[in-house]
RNA sequence: GAGCGGUUAGCUCAGUUGGUUAGAGCGUCGCGUUGACAUCGCGAAGGCCGUAGGUUCGAGUCCUAUACCGCUCACCA
């Protein structure tokens, strides 16, 4: 076995051998022939990543999330499958392939469509492999026999069932309405991918002159002037002392001089800016219900790429903001001008490319959502679905009760094209399944598609389902679906799980899932969000290079608790392959153990156990309950933190230690202790493998043939399994097994072993050196008796010159003095003890014992004695009656030592 | 404007049934290397757990208020 633990050398093959060996697919396969429809699967569907996009932290995150799920589930004996797939990401992936044929000077319009499209499965052909493989290198025990693209044939199956059945449902209709518009992508997009910023901005005041010449005018103020343009009314409070007399009359446009109404809406607000607000239908969310409800003109004055149109006038032609600045330049020489203010405001972008969105009229296709939100609610309000952590439940809520239409259409090539053709000869619109060549209403040929695509996450909405063959009833869909658990970042909880939530509900019936489980963010180190911009970004196929991938997944998991955000270092990643370095090298030890042990065979005699057997014993079982438990309640960062802490603070730093103690006794002894530590690694190793596969599985499978050669002694209850993968998972044993008494003395042999290398340190008494001491113990006499030996391994003690004492009369001389747990320790150096410096020790160390004699009296005669459990009590009891023991001595030594001056 | 989260050691963070001496990693300081591991070992220093109240025998943990930081949603021109 190497030195040190290389990950590389083990990775790729043992990925391919877990594969080979089926154990990514579910054990119990409704194809199969002994499918057994009674057991109950565990189904995760992975959040599809973008095509042809590149590992990032936020896939490890939930690759190995999903994977520790998925893993844990396996073990446990469940039939478990995980979806694999990605998402054609519409936008984004146009986007990257739009910019990739610009640099040969092609744009996609001199292409066409048909070739367009070609180009990007091209690139999803060469990119789909890359980001699967980045994925596996993670470790993820998908079903790749499974996986799913969002333009497959059966997903694209799936979309247009979907598209087809809400058209016929009544919730999906098409018209002209407000829309967020991309003027650079341009398309539509949904109120979920604007993103608001907030900018310095201006407000500019100015003059809406009367139209009857009076000279009068009402004083108007924008942040976006060139929408006068599109102006169609000025709206005041109708109780609005200054305003209320122009109510009725028509006001200019500025510069256009077309004559719109002033009317009166108790919308405005009159203490804001002027308290006169001017009304663009066409382009102003607000001032288009106000439009609507008044039955003003909707005047559109932008085009597709936001440049003035023909309603602009002499603007015409110009991009929005070359105008806002003309126009406002020309109002103030015509003397419209009133002031402008810096004013902070924040700004619509769209979340892909960045620009500023502009709400316009245009007609797409929307979803109705309301009649989908509603179930949506209750399956999460009556428990259907159990969000982690809680209070994303708020969140969720408080955006479905809200909802909006969901604008679906996007003017891009890159989807699902919208399955709807329209006649055009008699006008009729034809939602359907199947291709249309002719219109079934006048029989016409001229018919032709909407031109449009999907939403991508029109797609991804059905991923639960889809992935599993709906519409067609599969046995796959019978068995898998509903899934268990949707893993993902609480960043899409309404792109997505809400989304998938109202689908599944009105699709098929059932919440496509019963457990939520949101991730964070994985920010910096100093919790920073990671942009290339900044330089911060930490690239995970690097660390895995350089660290590792158990180190990586470790990290990400033992770092992270649900719903929170995770700080990210390589420094901690380091101290992670550290942590598989420590695995590794304690396997190799017990490894090298077994190999070298002596076999001794049932005898009639019982196998005593030492006191550090029992303890790491007890400690273990207490490890399995506690690391059950918290993953019964998804804290899965804290079971690892356990079991970490367990593996090296107490396996490795003591059990091994005194192993090796035990080890060079009688063979019954020595065997009986391998027996120990195959045991403990081998239970280690299982709780660990969610978290880190590659090390445990490897390591495993040499333990196990080392143990295998060696004895049937050596296995498990029920055995060595095929593979750590499927190994037995360890489960919480009866708490009545714990060996309290184990654990709670070899606390006090821990405390008495620190307490003499901590003197030794200071007194830099080197470790080569051993020494004799004293030791007065009171009522541990049978534990000291007993663990002598190990405490002078050690702590470095001369065990055959090293005396026990329940109480003490006179004290050695020329000694050392260190207290612990109630039992006083004198230390024999071979140089001589300075009394002075050995007094103010004393004094100082009786100093800290006094004050917890107090904490503790004071404690014991509070109501605290009477009114805490008894168990409590007891034990400050048994505290302070050590502090008063330890402090007779102490203060016996030091009376000791002043009889010496 | 509404909601949510955070505030614990120099840094990054754990600490989920409240139990009386608050933990880790990294960093710092001292000592240590003939076989599990220097990707290591043994020690040390370092915190009035944001602030103010409250509940309780007991609060980092529960409640209320408040400050600062962050996030989400909605946005008044």
């Amino acid at each position: 076995m190497p030195k040190t633990y290389d990950f590389a050398a083990v990775e790729k093959d043992l990925y391919q051998w877990w594969w080979d060996q089926g154990y990514f697919k579910p054990w119990n396969d409704p194809n199969n022939a002994d499918f057994d429809p009674d057991h109950k699967p565990y189904v995760i569907s992975i959040p599809p990543p973008n095509v042809t996009g590149e590992l990032h932290l936020g896939h490890a995150m939930f690759v190995s999330m999903e994977d520790l799920m998925i893993r844990y589930h396996r073990m446990k004996g469940i039939p478990t499958l995980w979806v694999p797939g990605t998402d054609h990401a519409g936008i984004a992936t146009q986007m990257v392939v739009e910019r990739s044929l610009s640099q040969e000077g092609i744009s996609r319009e001199e292409l066409g469509r048909e070739r367009f499209i070609e180009k990007v499965w091209e690139w999803k052909e060469k990119y789909h492999e890359r980001i699967i493989d980045q994925i596996r290198r993670l470790g993820a025990s998908c079903d790749w026999d499974r996986e799913r693209f969002t333009m497959d044939e059966g997903l694209s199956h799936a979309v247009r069932e979907v598209f087809v059945r809400l058209y016929e449902d009544g919730l999906m209709y098409r018209g002209p309405r407000m829309v967020n518009w991309s003027p650079k992508l341009q398309t539509a997009v949904s109120d979920l991918e604007v993103e608001y910023t907030d900018e310095a901005g201006m407000l500019y005041y100015f003059k809406y002159m009367l139209a009857d010449g009076s000279g009068d005018f009402i004083p108007v103020a924008t942040t976006r002037p060139e929408t006068i343009l599109g102006d169609t009314a000025v709206a005041v409070h109708p109780e609005d002392d200054r305003y209320q007399k122009y109510v009725g009359k028509n006001v200019l446009v500025p510069i256009l001089n077309r004559e719109i109404p002033v009317i009166a809406d108790e919308y405005v607000d009159r203490e804001f800016g002027t308290g006169a607000l001017k009304i663009t239908p066409a382009h102003d969310p607000n001032d288009y219900q106000i439009g609507e409800k008044h039955g003003l003109a909707f005047i559109n004055i932008l085009t597709k790429n936001a440049t003035i149109n023909e309603e602009g006038g002499e603007y015409a032609g110009m991009d929005r903001f070359d105008c806002r600045r003309k126009l406002w330049a020309d109002m103030k020489e015509q003397g419209l001008v009133i002031e402008e203010k810096p004013y902070p405001m924040s700004v619509p972008r769209s979340q892909r490319s960045g620009e500023i969105i502009e709400p316009m009229i245009s007609t797409q296709w929307f979803l109705k959502m309301k009649p989908l939100a509603d179930p949506a609610l209750k399956a999460v309000r009556d428990g259907t679905i159990t969000i982690v952590p809680e209070r994303f439940t708020k969140v969720y809520n408080n955006w479905l009760e809200n909802i909006q239409d969901w604008c679906v259409s996007r003017q891009l090539w890159w989807g699902h094209r919208i399955p709807v053709w329209y006649c055009q000869d008699c006008d009729e619109i034809i939602a359907s399944r199947e291709d249309v060549t002719s219109c079934p209403k006048c029989g016409s040929s001229r018919v032709e598609q909407d031109p449009d695509v999907l939403d991508t996450w029109f797609s991804s909405w059905l991923w639960p389902f889809s992935t599993l063959g709906w519409p067609e009833q599969t046995p796959d869909l019978k068995y898998f679906y509903p899934t268990t658990m949707m893993e993902t970042g609480y960043d899409i909880l309404f792109f997505w799980v809400a989304r998938m939530i109202m689908s599944g509900l009105y699709f098929t019936g059932k919440a496509p899932f019963t457990e939520i489980y949101l991730h964070g963010l994985v920010r910096d180190e100093h919790g920073k969000k990671m942009s290339k911009t900044k330089g911060n970004v930490v690239d995970p196929l690097i660390v895995m290079d350089e660290l590792g991938t158990d180190a990586l997944r470790f990290t990400l998991l033992v770092g992270s608790s649900a719903g929170n955000d995770i700080n990210l270092s390589v420094k901690k990643v380091e101290a992670n392959r550290n942590f598989a370095n420590k695995l590794w090298n304690a396997g190799r030890f017990i490894i090298g153990a077994i190999d070298k042990v002596t076999v001794i065979e049932d005898d009639d005699q019982p196998t005593q156990e030492t006191l550090a057997d029992r303890w790491i014993q007890a400690r273990l079982r207490q490890l399995v309950t506690d690391v059950n438990r918290l993953f019964e309640s998804f804290q899965y960062g804290e079971a690892g933190r356990q079991i970490y802490d367990f593996f090296w603070g107490e396996f490795a730093d003591w059990y091994l230690e005194i192993a090796k103690i035990q080890l060079g006794k009688d063979e019954k002894t020595a065997f009986h202790t391998v027996q120990i530590l195959t045991s403990v690694l081998d239970t280690c190793l299982r709780l660990l493998h969610p978290f880190t596969p590659f090390v445990t599985e490897s390591l495993w499978g040499r333990l196990k043939a080392a143990a295998m050669e060696k004895s049937d002694a050596l296995s498990p209850e029920d055995g060595w399994e095929d593979a750590l993968i499927i190994a037995r998972w360890p489960e919480a044993e009866d708490a009545a097994a714990g060996d309290e008494s184990a654990i709670a003395d070899m606390l006090i042999v821990q405390d008495v072993i620190r307490a003499i290398r901590n003197v030794r340190t200071e007194k830099n008494i080197k470790a080569g050196s051993k020494i004799p001491a004293t030791l007065v113990v009171s009522d541990k006499m049978d534990l000291f008796q007993s663990q002598l030996g190990m405490i002078a391994s050690l702590a470095f003690l001369q065990a055959e010159e090293t005396k026990l004492h329940s109480q003490i009369e006179s004290t050695p001389q020329d000694v050392l003095t260190a207290a612990a747990s109630g039992i006083t320790i004198y230390l024999e150096t071979a140089e001589h003890v300075d009394p002075i410096e050995e007094r103010l020790r004393i004094e100082k160390e009786l100093e800290t014992v006094q004050s917890q004699i107090s904490r503790l009296e004071k404690l014991l005669n509070s109501p605290f004695a009477e009114k805490a459990p008894k168990q409590v009590v007891d034990k400050e009891r048994e505290r302070l009656e050590q502090f008063k023991s330890t402090y007779a001595n102490l203060s016996g030594q030091l009376a000791n030592l002043a009889n010496l001056d």
